[in-house]
DNA sequence: ATTTGTACTTAGTAGAACCGGT
DNA sequence: ACCGGTTCTACTAAGTACAAAT
């Protein structure tokens, strides 16, 4: 399984940021137009290979197949077969049968909650009375208490249902930022304490989010400050006032000057282009080129403005930090379900210039300015409604509890709906993401039946399974993205595994010493590039030049496939079970794997820190998360190595101190002596460590140049996994997450122990 | 069967916040 | 207090998945 995750370091090394490649850009760029086609060529190509899946012995294409399953047909693929119905056999009868495992009411379809529960949160009676004082201290019953999560001093909520265990010593969390807590160990037990362990309580029924939602509507950009009369653009060497609406879209792009977007064709094409349409007919008629256009004092005002903002006063930005607060504390949280929440992302995005990333058809486009008019708010019936800003009126206002946002919009750029939803630390976010931990672990149960299968599908007669078996090979052994397809011309060229074009592999027979290497190379997610040279079994490779064999370069590869047939197929093989599912299955495992593998117990806490970076690492790199190498990197090494060369310096020099008090010890044999050579001693092993610590930091960061880590640590690794590790090796909590990712993983820091396995 | 629409997760980055050393 | 950097957070784009409409 991971032994199959053999990752070529060199997708890190030579892969580069799609921006930055410009081999790349152009590679891509000149397959557009032809890409236009790409459907109809899809069809083609569709009817073409459709008729040769029954055509059989006819057809060349197919005789090849014939060979190649001949030759194939030896011992070792015998067994393989054998070993497969053995597999199938056993995965059948834990298949079939009711879990035993309660993993966590996660196994499969959502149970009903109780009706107890449900009684009290259909209650509306109660939930208005949430807002109202709460007369009743008997918080044992049904709250119509609102437990505030932030509210340390609050009584803790009782468990309604399960574990016992409760009532531990009530202990202040302490999470300041830096804090070192060397003992650490047991925090990770006390943290969430008052907090509210929504993982101990009943779920809702099916489809159900919540039963009662209330809250106080997005907080809009803050409305157009024109610019003072001595900022002046020019156009052709002239001055010229602008029109408000005008002004304000060119403030967009004067605040963008320094960056690279600005030099792009596209982006000064579609720029200009939305620009003219805010401007007045006056304007329009004589700005009619925008490279006679001055933004720079615009710029330089922006500039000094953010100067100026650096060199306020204390107190000033203590002002601004209470204004932010102030602010949170009144559109930051919700109530749902009578729990204070914390609300995401409240402030609704403000208009600007659309950054796509890598090469996107609608970079520099005019993000509009979103006005109450524009919003549907979402929210319980019986909830006090958010109320839109005098003389304005929501679009609409809706109560559907089943879905969980509080509020959306709809973008002009590609017309899609943006929401206002919850923060990961929020029961509604948790357990969905829990429970795709979850579902992970059940594929784990029956990932080997899975991949006898697929394996034995790379040689099916019909084209739409190899190919679906093949592209799930690489799902599972590269953890590719599922690959949807894409609207041409909307968005940037990216693929993921169903949508790889022919262009996108290359296969060479033999390549620096192995058989049957497969290079990948394509842009993924983000622009971000893929690039992999993968040893494939003999039947993958073969099945790839039959796939590819009288294509295009700019043909799909998948010509039978896309990710709603892969997925319907996966849903056969298990309940949940998506593309997305093996991504998160094996890269937890390998986190698991690796930590297994790479944690040595006499080590001290750094150096095990270390290895968790590096577990973690491998995990980043099979999911290719990469990040630009930090504009100051070199210099940063630098700088650690002076002081490295500088701790080793005080060493020796505590080396010889030590060695002259024990000469000085040995002469004199009186007591004070030897209480130095004490002293200096523990210097020596003091300095030691500290010398340790800096030469694994140095080497911790060097691995992690252009790797992150942040993305597969919040969205692929089962916390429960490295709460274990932390609690069996002693290692504090806070070491591995910090204050954010603490709560979004209160419910695995709350219940894993150490003997946790994924 | 395909397309469209919706909801929700996953992603990298810019800039704010913070920290340790001077 | 400031400097030079690191770490954290907010932001929002870009994916996946699935259901409804065509």
């Amino acid at each position: 399984m991971s032994g199959d995750h053999s990752h070529n370091n060199s997708q890190i090394d030579s892969g580069s940021r799609h921006n930055d490649s410009h081999k790349h850009k152009d590679k891509y760029k000149d397959k557009e137009h032809k890409h236009k086609d790409h459907k109809k060529d899809k069809e083609r190509e569709k009817s073409k290979y459709s008729n040769s899946e029954h055509r059989d012995s006819s057809d060349k294409k197919h005789r090849d197949k014939d060979k190649e399953r001949l030759k194939l047909k030896d011992g070792s693929s015998d067994k393989q077969k054998d070993k497969h119905k053995e597999k199938k056999k056993e995965e059948r009868s834990f298949d079939g049968k009711p879990k035993k495992e309660k993993e966590n009411g996660f196994e499969s379809p959502f149970i009903k909650s109780e009706p107890e529960n449900d009684d009290f949160y259909n209650s509306p009676k109660h939930e208005k009375s949430l807002k109202r004082e709460r007369d009743d201290d008997d918080d044992e019953f049904k709250p119509k208490k609102i437990k505030t999560e932030d509210d340390r001093n609050e009584k803790k909520v009782k468990k309604r249902k399960q574990g016992e265990e409760d009532v531990k010593p009530k202990k202040k969390t302490k999470d300041k930022k830096g804090e070192v807590a060397t003992d650490g160990k047991k925090k990770a037990k006390k943290e969430p304490e008052e907090k509210w362990k929504w993982w101990e309580e009943e779920r809702h029924a099916d489809g159900v989010k919540w039963k009662f939602l209330e809250h106080k509507g997005p907080v809009f950009a803050p409305p157009y400050e024109p610019l003072p009369s001595n900022v002046k653009f020019f156009y052709d060497g002239k001055q010229m006032k602008l029109s408000s609406g005008a002004e304000e879209v060119a403030t967009f792009f004067a605040k963008m000057l320094d960056h690279e977007y600005t030099t792009k064709d596209i982006f000064r094409k579609n720029f200009f282009k939305d620009w003219r349409k805010e401007m007045t007919s006056e304007e329009k008629s004589k700005i009619t080129d925008l490279n006679k256009c001055n933004f720079s004092e615009m710029s330089e005002y922006f500039k000094a403005q953010s100067e100026a903002r650096k060199a306020m006063t204390k107190e000033d930005k203590l002002k601004i930090k209470e204004e932010n607060e102030r602010i949170l504390q009144e559109y930051g949280f919700c109530i749902m379900d009578n729990h204070k929440e914390r609300i995401a992302n409240f402030r609704i995005e403000p208009p600007g210039l659309f950054r796509g990333r890598g090469d996107h058809p609608k970079m520099g486009m005019l993000k509009r300015r979103i006005r109450p008019e524009d919003i549907i708010i979402n929210c319980s019936k019986d909830s006090k409604h958010p109320k839109p800003p005098p003389g304005t009126k929501w679009k609409e206002v809706r109560h559907d509890n089943k879905v969980t946002w509080l509020v959306s919009w709809t973008e002009n750029i590609q017309g899609s709906i943006k929401y206002i939803m919850l923060n990961p630390s929020s029961r509604i976010k948790g357990e969905k993401d829990w429970q795709k931990y979850e579902t992970a672990r059940r594929l784990k149960k029956c990932v080997e039946r899975i991949r006898a299968q697929y394996r034995e599908d790379w040689k099916s007669k019909e084209m739409r399974i190899r190919q679906r078996a093949v592209a799930l090979y690489f799902i599972d052994k590269l953890a590719l993205r599922a690959g949807n397809e894409k609207e041409e011309g909307e968005t940037a060229d990216t693929v993921g595994c169903c949508s790889l074009r022919v262009e996108h592999l290359s296969l060479h027979q033999e390549m620096d010493g192995q058989e049957y290497v497969v290079e990948f190379d394509f842009l993924g997610k983000d622009s971000i590039r893929y690039y992999n040279k993968v040893p494939v079994e003999k039947r993958v490779f073969k099945n790839l030049q039959l796939f590819m064999e009288d294509k295009e370069p700019e043909d799909d590869l998948f010509d039978r496939l896309n990710t709603s047939i892969l997925n319907k197929h996966l849903q056969e093989l298990m309940d949940g079970l998506t593309a997305k599912v093996f991504r998160t299955y094996n890269a937890s495992i390998t986190l698991q794997q690796q930590l297994n593998e790479l944690t040595n117990s006499e080590d001290n806490v750094p150096a095990k820190i270390l290895s968790y970076n590096r577990a973690n690492r491998a995990v980043a790199i099979l999911c290719n998360h990469q990040r630009a190498p930090p504009k100051t990197f070199e210099k940063s090494m630098q700088n650690l190595q002076t002081k490295i060369d500088a701790k080793k310096e005080q060493l020796a020099d505590a080396k010889r101190e030590m060695k002259s008090a024990k000469a000085d010890a040995k002469i004199r044999r009186d007591e004070k002596s030897k209480k130095t050579v004490e002293t200096k001693k523990k210097a020596v092993q003091r300095i030691e460590e500290q010398l340790m610590k800096l030469e694994v930091q140095a080497t911790d960061r060097e691995e992690n140049k252009q790797i992150a880590l942040g993305t597969s640590k919040l969205n692929y690794l089962d916390p429960r996994i490295s709460v274990a590790w932390c609690k069996k090796f002693g290692i504090p909590i806070e070491k591995i997450y910090n204050k954010t990712q603490r709560e979004k993983f209160a419910w695995a820091i709350d219940m894993a122990e150490k003997d946790f396995e994924f």
